[in-house]
This record gives structure tokens, C-alpha cells and sequence, in this order.
DNA sequence: CTGTTAGCGCCTTCAA
DNA sequence: TTGAAGGCGCTAACAG
């Protein structure tokens, strides 16, 4: 089951195989078409070792997330295989399970393995092990870290405008008070959304209150303790918005334990849209980070050098944008609804 | 950065080099140590793709799943990769969307790969694939579905023991009224599941009732709904065993949407203990199915073969048995609970 | 213990 | 349009 067996049975040399199969306008019809019926009849496909091996292209591209167990990677594993899959790509991934010595192993199996590209979708990434990447010439895109270099593209994701909906709607919805619950400052992008959360009521005018804005993990735990916390306080916040929805999570459930109600006592908005924020109670309303635009985006940015064979001009990276969006669900709402309510009272 | 410098450097011929990377034993401490420097100053390290055509071994196991996207899978994708890592292979996953056509297509890419084994962790598999996996000589684990035979291996899981367990629990907290969820019973895990609770009931004597018994989706909307019914019945269950998490969860949904509380008015165990399970409200007790130890079983079943690199005498597959352990948590109580509560009214 | 040599299965000039 | 021949980078005999 090899090329020789097919040549033989179509009567041709292994070169006219591989040309029949590689770019058949090369050859005459009549033999492609005898070629195609001893492969289908032998049920052959090469072996993609030795067409690497010859050809100095693996078709294979790396992926490295920090955790396929944290909701939000499958999505996005998905996606980017799906992609991959119709370009004729393989994909291998990598799990750093947030250890960059794990890091480094991924990185060094990518470059064993002759990947043509690495998609690195990790909060933090050591600047030298892109260095071995890129002295090896192999194209990355990294998300929200890294800068932009020759062979080194990154997506950013627009932060700013998915939390400057968010605010918005509760700001139109007549919130005053809202808290916002970070993830660990230590990393990059929590500490912008942060900012970006900050940035959003200093426009709207609205007092920025210390007390209100919190640290935590991004944990369901965090979101929790973070949001009781925040329930201690005198001028309890109407509205609270959480660096993602783990976080949001453990908010609502924080709300209900003091025996509130999610959105009657206080509105939450998550950030992330992880497959079960549509499942929450209530049904979790989030900034969603489309994991299927980010894959299309990661692998459209590989690409853009992979295709680019000569190292010599090798295409600089590229910076792309990502903007999140804000879906709307059933953890927000007036916080005059609630009024009533303690009218009553 | 080839074999041949490094061999230069080291002042050796390659395949001294060879030899001082894969059996160091073999050769002079001396030279190795000179090699093992020449290739540290070189960074040096072998294309995969030369060695598996030389070598006839990928060393790339592959893993089938149907949706990584399903929270059963993270899990076990990780603790596969994690056992195959550690012995030194590298994996490659494809999904197959619950799709034939896209199976199809993962056993082709895997076929093309030269994978050394796969695990087939789907619900359903054609005959005729695995026919084709069979006469390639690749070794096969099967979970749940196929049947054992020289090459391919299978992993039952004990859902009787699993099953057994929560009905005992339930019984022993005085329930009497037990009902059970099930998957949709296409699907034959689906039904040793829903055998195995109707067994359990037999023989503890207590009357099986037909109306408690319904067929659901594994879904969270699914088991909401058949809840729902459940608890329109003259004489409501007082707990009830779920197919799976998600179904256990659209139930304790279904149960407080009525105003009831679990596990006051009514008990609810899952099945699978998917990681959302402890931070369900409240958490799900639930029968808690190892993804790390079925991950290291198929890695186990299949290395057993491929170990046996002689095809002639390719030892025949194996049965291995996994058994899924209780894990109690806050969804289940003594029906009497709630006495008191209605008393008081 | 080490070097020489022959491929692994395929793609790709180069001639015919 | 086709075939012959030379590697791709490495491992595995086989001699020395």
C-alpha cells in the first residue's frame, strides 16, 4: 500500500502517482483517471511523514491554550480545529496548565513536530521561547500579550467597547452604583478591563468609588467572596459587572445567599460568554468573547505568513481587533424594580 | 541545525549521534558527553517527521471524542494527553460533531498520521471504520461500544456498581419514591444506565413504577422538562436519579421553579460529576465517572498492543472495567426533612 | 565502541 | 506528458 503498488496497478511511474494526485492538470486525463482508480481501488493515501519529510511542509499547526479544562477553551479548541481542518491542516495542542516550565515543553514539541505555525492562546508567554520560534522561523499569534514583530502577529480584543456596552446598558437601565469584580491584577487583560470598566465612568460622569471596584480570581469562589464583600458595604451597588463569568457566577449566587434576588436586588453582568452562562439562574447576562471569531482570526493570521514560503521577505505581523458583544439576558435589569418591593416593606 | 552538524561539532559520525540520543548506553561516555554538548550548543533536536519514516513509529496516539465542546471531554482530552505526554507520545484529537461523516474523516486523518493506537471515546462507531483501523493494524480502544477482539480493546464502565450505589444512598435516607431521568435511549450507554436503576429498584424490593421512569436528552432544557412532569404526578417523587449532569441540573431547576427546594422537598443525584458539578446551587451529589482514570485505561489498553510490535502475533484486545464511585454532596437529604416544615404550616 | 551505507515513502528536478 | 534519479533527515544493520 504504498505509491510503487499504485504505480504498478496503473501502470505508470511513481512520479506520475504523485503528480496525479498533487496537481493533476500535469497530467493526461486519461492516465490521471487510471491512476485514480488503482488509488481508490488500493484505498492508498501517502504518508504524510514522508511528504513532510520531502516537501519541508508539515501541514500541522500548534495550539497552545493554558487550560483545556477551563470553559473557555474547548469552544475555541474547537473552532480553531474546525478551521484547520478545512484548510487541510492538522492541529496538535498543547496545555501549559499555567506552568511555563509546561510552556516550554509545548513550545519544543511544536518545533519537533515541524508545525508551521503556533496559535499561543495563553495569558502570559516568556519572551524567549518566542525567540526560539522565531529564529526557527515559525509564524504566532498571541492573544491580548506579545508584541507585533516579523513573524509574531497579535490579537488584541477590544475590551473597552465590550465593557463601555455593558456600562452603558446599565447606566440607561438607572444604575448609579456599580461594582465591578477584576481578575488577578497580575495578568495583562484583566488589568485591562479593568481600566477599561474605570475608563467607562469617568466618561459617563459617573463618581468612580473606590469601595466598589474589587479584586478577585476569576474563580466562582472569587466571584463569591468578592461579591459579599461588596454587600457588607453600607451603600450596597445596584449593578455589578465581573471580569468574567465564573466570576459572575459566584456574584449571583453571593446575591441569593444574602437572600436577594438576581436582577430584583442587584443587576450582574459577566464577561466571557462561556457555554453555561446561558444556563445560569438567571440566565447570565454577558459580554460575549466569540471564541469562533478568534480561531477564524488566529488561523487567518498564521496563515498570512505560512503562505508566504520565502524567509527571506518573511510578512511582519499583524495587529487584529476582536470586539466583544454584549448579550443581553435575564441578570440585568431596572434597579427601580425592586423599589416597589421595599415600598412595600 | 541537522544531524550532520551536530556530528561535525561533536567530531563524530551521525550515526554516533543517533546513537548517543536514543540508547546513550551504547556508546562511550566520552563521545556521548561530547555529543549531548555539541547538541545543547546547537539546540538541536530531531525532525519527528525523518524519524517516524525511518523508524515506522509516529509515536502519535489519537483520540476521538464526540464534542469537545461537551463538558464530559475537557477532562478526559487532558488526562489523555497528560499519560500519552508522559510516556512520550504525542496525541491528536478530532471531534466528530456526532457526525458518521466526520468520524469518517478523523479515522482518515488518524489513518494519515500513522498513529500508533486511538482511543474512540464516541457513543457510536460504524463497523466498517474500525474494519479499516484493523487492517492497517492500528490498535483501538472503544468505550462502551465494540466488542473486544485482536486489536481492539474496550472499556466497560461499571454503571450497575455506580448506579447501585446512589439508590442505596437514597434508600438509606428513607426514599421510596425514586425516579429516574435517562439519556435518550438510542443510545446504548443510555440504557445500561436506565437498566441498571430498574435492576436496583427490583432488588431492594421496592415497586417499580412506570410513570417515575422517564426518557430524556442528557441536556439541561431536557431534564427541566421531564421534571417538570414528574412533579405534575399525583404522588411526586421524593428524589430522583439523573442520567446525567446536565439532566440533574435542568431538574433542580425544575424543582425550585415550582417553589420546592432540593434536596428539602426532593433529592437529586447526576451522574458523571462533570467539573460544573460542585458549584451547582446546591452542589450536585452526583455518581462520579474518572475522566482521569478512563483516560489512563485506554492509554493503558492501547500501549498493551503497541507494545507487541510483531504483527503476527498481535495480542487480542482486552476488557477493562472502570467503576464510577459516589460522590455525595448537598443535592440529597432524608425525605423527612421537610416534614417538619410542612408540619409547622 | 564507532563509521559506512542503505534505505524509509515520497516529491521534484531533469531529460527524454 | 512521462520516467529516471536524487535526495529530505534520520535510524539500523553491518563491518571494522
Amino acid at each position: 500500500m504504498g505509491i510503487r503498488e499504485v504505480a504498478k496497478r496503473a501502470k505508470v511511474s511513481i512520479a506520475t502517482v504523485s503528480r496525479a494526485m498533487n496537481s493533476p492538470e500535469t497530467v493526461d486525463p486519461q492516465t490521471a483517471e487510471r491512476v485514480r482508480k488503482a488509488v481508490a481501488e488500493l484505498n492508498y493515501f501517502p504518508d504524510s511523514h514522508a511528504r513532510s519529510l520531502v516537501s519541508g511542509r508539515s501541514r500541522i499547526l500548534g495550539l497552545i491554550v493554558s487550560d483545556i479544562t477551563n470553559p473557555f477553551f474547548p469552544e475555541l479548541v474547537k473552532g480553531f480545529e474546525d478551521v484547520a481542518l478545512r484548510h487541510g491542516y492538522e492541529i496538535i495542542i498543547g496545555s501549559t496548565n499555567y506552568e511555563s516550565s509546561r510552556m516550554a515543553l509545548c513550545v519544543r514539541r511544536m518545533l519537533e513536530r515541524k508545525v508551521e505555525g503556533v496559535a499561543i492562546m495563553t495569558s502570559e508567554m516568556e519572551q524567549h521561547l518566542i525567540e526560539q520560534l522565531v529564529r526557527r522561523n515559525i509564524p504566532s499569534v498571541f492573544l491580548d500579550v506579545g508584541t507585533v514583530r516579523p513573524l509574531v502577529s497579535n490579537i488584541e480584543v477590544d475590551y473597552a467597547s465590550g465593557i463601555q456596552e455593558a456600562v452603558r446598558h446599565l447606566l440607561q437601565l438607572g444604575h448609579t452604583r456599580i461594582g465591578f469584580i477584576s481578575g488577578p491584577l497580575g495578568l495583562k487583560s484583566a488589568r485591562i478591563r479593568r481600566r477599561a470598566f474605570l475608563g467607562c465612568l469617568e466618561g459617563a460622569g459617573t463618581l468612580e468609588e473606590k469601595d466598589l471596584v474589587r479584586e478577585s480570581d476569576h474563580t466562582i469562589d472569587g466571584g463569591l467572596e468578592a461579591m459579599s464583600r461588596l454587600l457588607e458595604l453600607p451603600h450596597v451597588p445596584t449593578a455589578v459587572l465581573a471580569s468574567n463569568d465564573l466570576t459572575a457566577i459566584g456574584a449571583m449566587r453571593a446575591v441569593r445567599s444574602r437572600g436577594l434576588t438576581v436582577p430584583g436586588d442587584v443587576s450582574v453582568i459577566g464577561f466571557d460568554d462561556i457555554h453555561f452562562a446561558a444556563f445560569t439562574e438567571p440566565p447570565l447576562t454577558t459580554v460575549s468573547l466569540s471564541r469562533w471569531e478568534l480561531a477564524e482570526t488566529a488561523f487567518g493570521a498564521l496563515m498570512k505568513h505560512v503562505e508566504q514560503r520565502d524567509p527571506e521577505k518573511a510578512v511582519r505581523g499583524a495587529k487584529y481587533t476582536v470586539s466583544p458583544v454584549l448579550v443581553m439576558r435575564q441578570s440585568t435589569a431596572s434597579p427601580a424594580t425592586r423599589l416597589p418591593l421595599s415600598a412595600v416593606t
